[in-house]
DNA sequence: CACTGTTCCGTAAACGTTTACGACGATAGT
DNA sequence: ACTATCGTCGTAAACGTTTACGGAACAGTG
């Protein structure tokens, strides 16, 4: 005799009871449920999530999922971790268990994501490296999965989304850069049909429009969003002839900046001085040389309204978190380092 | 009518025989087999986990357990993920999954794990950051939960655990050094008291007295296995007397590289030129200005062998993984970067 | 006294599987 | 022709919970 049932027969009360006292229902004394509270201490009892989850049919948990292998998520990692921080300070107030559910490098999003579901392992999703068209958004609104996505796609089925400012930072970059002289400023673009910053170029466009300076499509650079992809772009930077070469960068990457830092100075270019960088920090960038200028969110706080705005779409969470469904870029804080410079001459 | 049942239903055979078609069992005919994987595809059937693992009194599924926040795992972040990656190959081949289990900054690690275990989340545990004296370890021998431990720890259960040949670095690395013409040579000695390296400085004066050099206290840096803690270390070094300044280091994390080349950048000392750096790569350090020399290992390959140390003593899988318990250090190889100068004069 | 409520508790069904067991027919062995 | 074996399948119990329902005891109300 096992669980609930043990207990239950120890005190001598009906299964039922036991069950009532444990969780809180009030249908049950003052002192039953004291003693009952007190035996199930005593012997160590937990209720079993299996029986539990099956009458229920939810699990408590929320997944996290993501993609092993920097290739595609770029910061990824580092970025990550404070981000899960958030979300799980969130969840701890509903007595919800965050786990991570990371996708092989070997297997398909979309594949692994079905399983997943498949499983009835998580009663909640957040979903990040969303792409431009991105199938698990599909996936899960048809099948009625709660979740939230971590950045914009294309593909919309009313979801709710939390994304960075890439507009902001577009402006708020040129701006600053165009001011101190700079004319040619560089900007990275993905390789993948990822949604990171897909809006990103456009709002570059407009700005510099707004400059009355001529798109040149020279200066978008494409590349993986990871230290590997910055560092080519600052060896195809070197190999521009010299007037051609952009006199300053805006980007939206940490580990690409990383990257862009290193291939400068490997090919004589020192960042900062010979070419303004303005990136995006979180964790890394703090040892750059000269120091970044760069954009600045609480990764953490990201995490917490992820975690919000999910348990907003959850019929059993939603009262706590009257706003609607959340559908919004987060803008992030300049903070200034010595790596934008102005422009020479 | 669901799950099974409605399968069984649509066919007209019974959901015992459902049952063990699809799960491979003997005693069903191929055609009644084909039958029911046909129909069960085309209805998007998928077993119900909670229901399965009531019954079968397991889950699926193994996790890893690991802290948030880097103030502990150090490199952290973007080791583990390259871990995972083996980890998960090794799962896949026995159709598990693996969630990644993340302790929150805010709570303690054993109260966390305990949950995690009440809950029966799990089959099987990789627990890291292992401290000295680790009270998981003890916990989850009591219960003959399977798991296994990235990390040596002195808590002695019998229990499987990988580590980081730290030995074998401190000696290649003082050796190294030595050979070069340095005598001051400098360690980091983890602050916390966290498993990472608590053999390395015993083994950094074991070989440093085998060259007839005596062990200077005073080059034993106390830190935060983390980019922080290591420009502190650059910015300590550069506040001590230039004799009494070591003129090398070997150092086992990477973060904690990243920030020293930083730390005495800052400090107008140049890492690798004035002072030697033998360093640990994973992922970042190949950015470092001079190349970093390091020692290396397959962070994939050590995610495999962890997970086939798992999986060895859980009873359901140890035949396809007939060595023992296993309890062992990884060797790393080195790579000769340029920052490992001979001593000056 | 009859009634209506309240408070507390036990009963039993249900959640969706897996699996031990036995039944049945067919085939093979003697 | 009788038994043994094999292949195939159905039956039903079990896993550990939660919860709708009803019943018993008791108090209050008219």
């Amino acid at each position: 005799m096992n669980g609930i049932r043990r207990l239950a027969h120890d005190l001598n009360i009906s299964i039922g009871t036991v069950s009532r006292a444990l969780n809180g229902k009030p249908d049950v004394s003052d002192e039953t449920r004291k003693r009952v509270l007190e035996a199930a201490a005593a012997i160590g009892y937990v209720p079993n999530q299996a029986g539990r989850s099956l009458r229920q049919g939810k699990t408590g948990v929320i997944g996290f999922m993501m993609q092993s292998g920097s290739e595609i998520t770029g910061d990824g990692d580092v970025f990550f971790m404070s981000v899960f921080d958030g979300v799980q300070t969130v969840c701890a107030r509903h007595q919800l268990d965050l786990v991570v559910l990371l996708c092989s490098s070997e297997e398909d999003p979309d594949a692994y994501l079905q399983r997943v579901v498949a499983r009835g392992f998580v009663d909640g999703l957040i979903i990040s490296a969303t792409k431009r068209h991105d199938h698990r958004i599909q996936f899960l609104a048809e099948r009625n999965i709660p979740f939230i996505a971590l950045g914009r796609s294309l593909t919309e089925a009313g979801h709710p989304w939390l994304d960075l400012d890439f507009e902001g930072m577009a402006q708020t970059g040129v701006d600053r850069l165009v001011q101190k002289g700079h004319r040619r400023i560089g900007v990275f673009a993905p390789i993948d049909d990822i949604n990171l910053g897909f809006v990103f170029v456009d709002s570059y466009r407009a700005a510099l429009e707004r400059h009355g300076i001529a798109f040149d499509p020279d200066l978008v650079f494409r590349a993986y969003p990871n230290d590997r992809g910055g560092h080519e772009i600052g060896e195809r930077v070197a190999a521009m002839p010299e007037d051609k070469r952009p006199t300053g960068f805006v980007l939206t990457n940490e580990m690409l900046t990383v990257g862009l830092y290193r291939g400068l100075y490997d090919c004589g270019i020192r960042p900062g001085a010979d070419i303004a960088i303005i990136g995006r920090h979180s964790t890394n960038s703090q040892y750059l040389n000269p120091k970044l200028t760069c954009f600045y969110l609480s990764l953490r706080d990201l995490g917490i309204e992820l975690a919000e705005g999910l348990l907003a779409t959850m019929p059993a969470y939603a009262a706590h978190y009257p706003h609607g469904v959340i559908r919004r870029v987060v803008p992030l804080t300049l903070i200034e380092g010595g790596s934008d410079q102005p422009a020479k001459g």
